[in-house]
DNA sequence: TAAAATGTTATGGCTGCCCTTATTATTCCA
DNA sequence: TGGAATAATAAGGGCAGCCATAACATTTTA
């Protein structure tokens, strides 16, 4: 139990591997770009991280973690959480600004502090964005929500977990309430793989379909 | 107002300089002993700390921080210190681990959150070992304290502040209750260099002289 | 099935930050 | 004043993690 400690780098490649797939393997390209690094250098890195043993790379066909690779995503993953929940919670701070301010904590938070951190915060379930936060094992709950763009219109739903986005995206969002907890109604789709017309608190909102991607929503009871 | 930031390793460069040097330049051995470096290693950093302004280095003198720097170096303890606030009274660690950690988190925190954290802990104006927290503008008060091995045999005294002393010294003196607020008189003084004895709370405490001399007192009224 | 897109490998380069060994310069102290 | 201690410089090296460019391999797609 040497709990060995990885890069920045490292963590990072492995969350970003964890929070895109979700079984299936990933290219190398979509690593390049969720990194905002070259392919060349993501291929070389991959290489790295294979030695390890921390990811599975199978040439011209992706990558993926490896038990132990997954492990050490998870509990990055729970630091990064957790930080969000703090940060927002008790420190205030905007909700489509913790994710990037923890994005920066999980990497210098050892094991003793994230548990300390927990106990603090209550042990919560999920971030503030409504995705799981792993327990001390690594053990957490898939979320049964529906992308929004699987909805039909008319629909009333509840806004149950928002992925993480690229760039601005989440502050984009937030603008419009659409964040866990908001309740909406899909007003119109329209055609040609065209926005979606949400109501929010009787309010119409237009929203991109690739933005909508990341919005995962729970069909509301009655 | 570009806020440029700084490498972890640059930051440590400039703090420990700060937290070692009052006023006097620090010969280059002694920063290579604190970060456990090599003087070779040592000079060659000093020099591109020099390109980059931040230090002054008169060669066979020592190094000292320039304004610039030192508003660095003010900056990062200001971190530091306000996490391990946050740490020892919020998430309970032990007062004597709480420097190491808030020494990883004081690199991955961005103004925003050290401004949030600040008003969180109610701008605390010390941290757990006495020492002072700079303000926003960098502002603080230099302590009145006096280093223990000056004060008579007799004396009683209440522990004001422990300067950042290395290795596993914290840990001793939390085990003899050697920590600020403390109340203690000096008993005896060995002979040749040799330890203080010292009465805390009706026990008797050996302290070296080494150790001695990171705790700052200062004498009781009456 | 051929062209386009994507992935892989090779080569060479860069910065930051650390190392060792050896030589030379300066300062301190007895 | 001369030797010991400390500091500086030079030369060569290593590792992590990035870059670009070019050649080649595979997969996708139209
Ligand atoms: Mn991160
Ligand atoms: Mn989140
Ligand atoms: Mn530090
Ligand atoms: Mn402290």
């Amino acid at each position: 139990m040497t709990e060995k400690t990885f890069t920045e780098s490292i963590e990072m490649y492995l969350k970003t591997l964890a929070e895109a797939g979700l079984g299936e393997p990933i290219a190398i390209g979509k690593i390049a770009e969720k990194l905002n690094i070259t392919p060349v250098s993501a291929n070389e890195m991959v290489q790295r991280l294979s030695r390890q043993g921390l990811v599975r790379h199978t040439p011209y066909k992706g990558v993926e973690l490896t038990k132990k690779g997954r492990g050490v995503a998870v509990d990055v993953i729970r630091r990064q959480r957790l930080w969000e929940c703090f940060l927002l919670e008790h420190l205030n701070l905007e909700w489509s600004q913790v994710y990037d301010f923890a994005c920066s904590l999980e990497h210098a938070t050892a094991p003793i502090v994230t548990e300390a951190l927990a106990k603090f915060l209550g042990f919560p379930k999920t971030c503030p964005h409504g995705n799981p936060i792993p327990d001390e094992n690594g053990n957490f709950e898939i979320l049964d929500g529906i992308p929004l763009p699987a909805i039909e219109v008319g629909k009333n739903v509840i806004v149950q977990s928002i992925k993480h986005p690229p760039g601005d995206v989440l502050a984009y969002l937030q603008e419009r309430n659409i964040m866990p907890g908001q309740q909406l109604q899909i007003a119109e789709v329209a055609p040609m793989e065209g926005p979606l017309t949400l109501e929010i608190n009787g309010r119409e909102v237009a929203l991109g379909l690739n933005i909508a991607e990341f919005v995962n929503v729970t069909l509301c009871e009655e």
